[in-house]
DNA sequence: TTAGTTCGGGTTTTT
DNA sequence: CCCGAACTAA
């Protein structure tokens, strides 16, 4: 029982508190999973079968990473046996179980996003519905809502509420779109992701005695990031914990930000009243950040009006201040944060996978990715498109799915001509209208009613082959194992010959994603885990489990690079430098977040999760203008900066000057600063400013004292290649110089700044331009 | 039926 | 700017 000496008294009571409801709050950097993975280790050092805890988490990796330190504390191969994972894949196991309850058969498909979506829209297609007014993925939300929430198609259908709300939208049909789509996922024996969790409520509400047996086989029942739980997963639970109560949940309400997808911080807050007599541990030692980012965090989460009460404090030293930094552009941003972690690297010898930079929206990566390969520093980009996701990854597991259910009909449509083999749209159409009509799947009508359909006997021929090539696989994929079956697959199906053949870059990258997958499918099927009685795992059995994972669930490997990723995907991980860059309104707040109190809010616990990442340095960046839809856009410092203690910062360019004389304000229309503003002591240039909540912070302060940050920008630029070919050189193009643009054609530079020139163009007027990108022509 | 091209529309975050 | 969808030519 040594390791509970390493346990603070919280973090003990917590740990060793195994009998009865409880909930533990845990600040940021608290040691959350420290007493996750030491309750766990602890019941079962108390004799607790394994097989009888469940332990349900956010991610397959943070399951995967628990299991092991489990193992550390406890040796042996015990932990193994825990069910321990997500949500989404434990049920879908159960359900595979128990399927024929629910009438499907255990191979069902998963669904992914991609899939269900394209279902909608052959729906919407079908039904003839404007796909205007109805986009899929506005359409899946709903539909992703109403299960989340529990509500059938045919209570949708019966709801007051929800119904006025899409008849006033301008969406009636919206309920009828939703039984099709569920219908047609049956047809499919398919299951979507809400599926998972909607099902495994039925089945636990329609089979009394199949929820006995899993109350009485899950003894203790912990839920890590219990404020990010929807309410189907918070009555699964509650459902599974009600005999023993034995349920201990984890969460910090400051940290919930999967709101958007239907997680109720709710479920938190109301813990005290499905459990009265429960236990509460919180854990306020932050063990991970230094004094200052601690405290700036908190001065930032205070701003949120709806939260647990709690004071997260910290032994650790104070450390640096957060540095705040401005750059001219996206690009400049991408730049400067390399030439940062260049030469802080440099400086105090931390690897480079001790960096990290996040960013509120996976298209800030590019400007990132480019700074860093400029000076040759190792990266590595978690999420964006999963692997899972690519096409070709995509195409050549739609033959696997479909091999192991050929009634799913989004893998069906996929392949069923690719490679091209002559089975196109029309056919495909009168396929659907035959289905439709027989109310089966397409795999059906091909199988066993071929020859009613309206096609000519070239084209049946083909279908006929078509299906007799996937019986093949079957047939194959029955009595090999997995890496024999995958291989053959993609062979006889075309596919790798397809790929080999394309000698594009991006073909040879496809090639190499699929030669991955087959690895990874190898790798599987070597795996002593997986092998049951002897054998080595099928196909199926790698199918199981692969709708379900992520690009973040892929192994780390030891790589030493400096990691980017989302805010969302940083989670739950620390890093000792993290930038956090994008720091704009409309961008981080989100546009769209701006509406409603409750999603800025959300935004501002997104904004906290980001910072409390950091163990010793942290940096904000914003920069003053950015691309959006290949446009260039003027962008204003996100409130999350003003927000902060100013205590805690160290932001000098937001007390001293912009580089140069610039003036980015278009109200000023003094041509060029004949005046040389001085330094705009409110009062000059307040007046058309279209004020909003916030006063207007003061502008640019003295130029000589803004060196710190303009070095930092400018070198940056310098040692970066030199300047991308404009055409002509940017000396040539001076306020006066006659020039030419590709699109507004001929004009006259008004003023230039640095890097920004003021243009007028007899077609368009003024425009502000970027001599990196305006590639400028100067005329004689 | 297919391949190649233009066109229009879209970026929040993910199991 | 980048992608997919609709459109157009073989």
């Amino acid at each position: 029982m040594d390791y509970l000496k390493e346990l603070n008294p919280a973090q003990r009571a917590a740990v060793e508190n195994t009998e009865g409801p409880s909930m533990v709050i845990a600040g940021a950097g608290s040691g959350k999973t420290r007493v996750l993975t030491y309750r766990i280790a602890h019941l079962i050092n108390k004799g607790a079968d394994p097989f009888t805890i469940l332990a349900l988490t956010f991610t397959n990796k943070a399951a995967r990473e628990m299991k092991e330190r489990i193992s550390l504390l406890i040796g042996g191969t015990e932990a193994r046996n825990i069910w321990m994972g997500t949500f989404h894949s434990i049920f879908a196991r159960i359900l595979r179980i128990e399927s024929e309850k629910l009438n499907y058969p255990s191979n069902f498909s998963i669904y992914d996003t991609t899939d269900s979506k394209n279902l909608i829209k052959a729906i919407i297609k079908e039904m003839g519905l404007d796909d205007k007014m109805y986009k899929p993925g506005y359409v899946l939300n709903r539909i992703s809502s109403a299960k989340n929430s529990l509500i059938s198609a045919k209570a949708y259908a019966q709801h007051p509420e929800i119904t006025a709300d899409d008849e006033t939208s301008g969406r009636p049909k919206m309920a009828l779109i939703y039984r099709e789509y569920n219908l047609r996922l049956f047809k499919s024996s398919a299951m979507d992701f809400d599926d998972l969790l909607y099902k495994t409520n039925v089945l636990l509400r329609d089979f009394p005695e199949t929820l006995h047996k899993y109350q009485h086989k899950f003894k203790y029942i912990m839920v890590d990031e219990y404020q990010d739980t929807n309410f189907s997963q918070y009555l699964i639970v509650k459902k599974l914990a009600a005999l023993n109560e034995n349920l201990c949940v984890v969460g910090d309400d400051a940290q919930s930000i999967y709101g958007f997808r239907g997680a109720n911080i709710e479920n938190i807050l109301n813990f005290k009243k499905d459990y009265p007599d429960y236990g509460l541990y919180k854990l306020e030692q932050n063990y991970r950040s230094t004094k200052n980012i601690v405290a700036a965090a908190n001065s930032i989460i205070a701003k949120n009006r709806n939260q647990i009460e709690k004071k997260v404090w910290t032994d650790n030293g104070s450390g640096e201040l957060i540095r705040v930094v401005r750059s001219l552009s996206d690009n400049d941003e991408g730049l400067f944060v390399s030439n940062d972690i260049f030469s802080n690297q440099a400086e105090t010898g931390d690897a480079y996978r001790d960096y990290a930079i996040l960013y509120r929206t996976n298209s800030q990566s590019r400007a990132m990715e480019e700074g860093l390969r400029k000076l040759n520093i190792p990266y590595r980009i978690y999420g964006g498109q999963s692997f899972y996701q690519r096409k070709e990854i995509k195409d050549i597991l739609a033959y696997y799915r479909l091999t192991a259910n050929p009634h799913d009909e989004e893998s069906f449509k996929r392949v069923v001509n690719y490679p091209a083999r002559g089975i196109g749209k029309t056919t495909l159409e009168k396929m659907a209208v035959a289905a439709d009509a027989a109310k089966v799947s397409l795999w059906s009508v091909i199988t066993e009613n071929l020859d009613s359909l309206p096609v000519n006997a070239g084209t049946r021929k083909k279908l006929d082959e078509f299906a007799v090539m996937i019986k093949s696989f079957r047939a194959e994929a029955e009595k090999t194992d997995a890496a024999s079956a995958a291989e053959h697959i993609a062979k006889s199906a075309g596919l790798l010959r397809e790929l080999y053949a394309d000698k594009s870059p991006e073909g040879l990258s496809r090639y190499e994603n699929v030669q991955e997958l087959l690895g990874g499918i190898r790798e599987f099927a070597e795996n002593e885990e997986n092998t049951a009685d002897g054998e080595k795992p099928k196909l199926a059995d790698f199918l199981v489990d692969v709708a379900l994972l992520t690009d973040a669930d892929q192994e780390d490997g030891d790589d030493n690079k400096v990691n980017l990723m989302t805010i969302h995907a940083s989670k739950g991980l620390e890093f000792g430098h993290v930038y956090i860059v994008g720091l704009e309104e409309n961008l981080f707040p989100s546009q769209l977040s701006l509406s409603e109190r409750s999603e800025l809010e959300e935004e501002r616990r997104l904004f906290y999760v980001a910072l409390t990442r950091a163990e010793k340095r942290a940096v904000l960046s914003y920069a003053m203008s950015r691309y959006r839809y290949g446009q260039l856009n003027h962008c204003e410092p996100s409130r999350f900066i003003e927000e902060i203690e100013p205590d805690f910062l160290d932001m000098p360019e937001l007390r001293s000057a912009r580089p140069h004389r610039e003036r980015f304000d278009s109200f000023d229309e003094t041509p060029w600063g004949g005046g040389s503003s001085p330094f705009g002591k409110s009062g000059y240039t307040r007046n058309t400013s279209p004020q909003k909540s916030e006063p207007r912070r003061p502008t640019p302060a003295p130029p000589t004292s803004g060196g710190k940050q303009l070095k930092r920008v400018t070198q940056a630029r310098t040692q970066g290649a030199p300047d991308a070919d404009t055409g002509s050189s940017s000396a040539d193009i001076v306020t006066g110089a006659r020039v030419e643009h590709a699109k507004f054609g001929k004009g006259k530079v008004l003023n230039v700044e640095g890097e920004k020139a003021t243009v007028f163009f007899p077609s368009v007027g003024q425009k502000q331009l970027l001599l990196k990108f305006a590639k400028l022509k100067v005329l004689a």
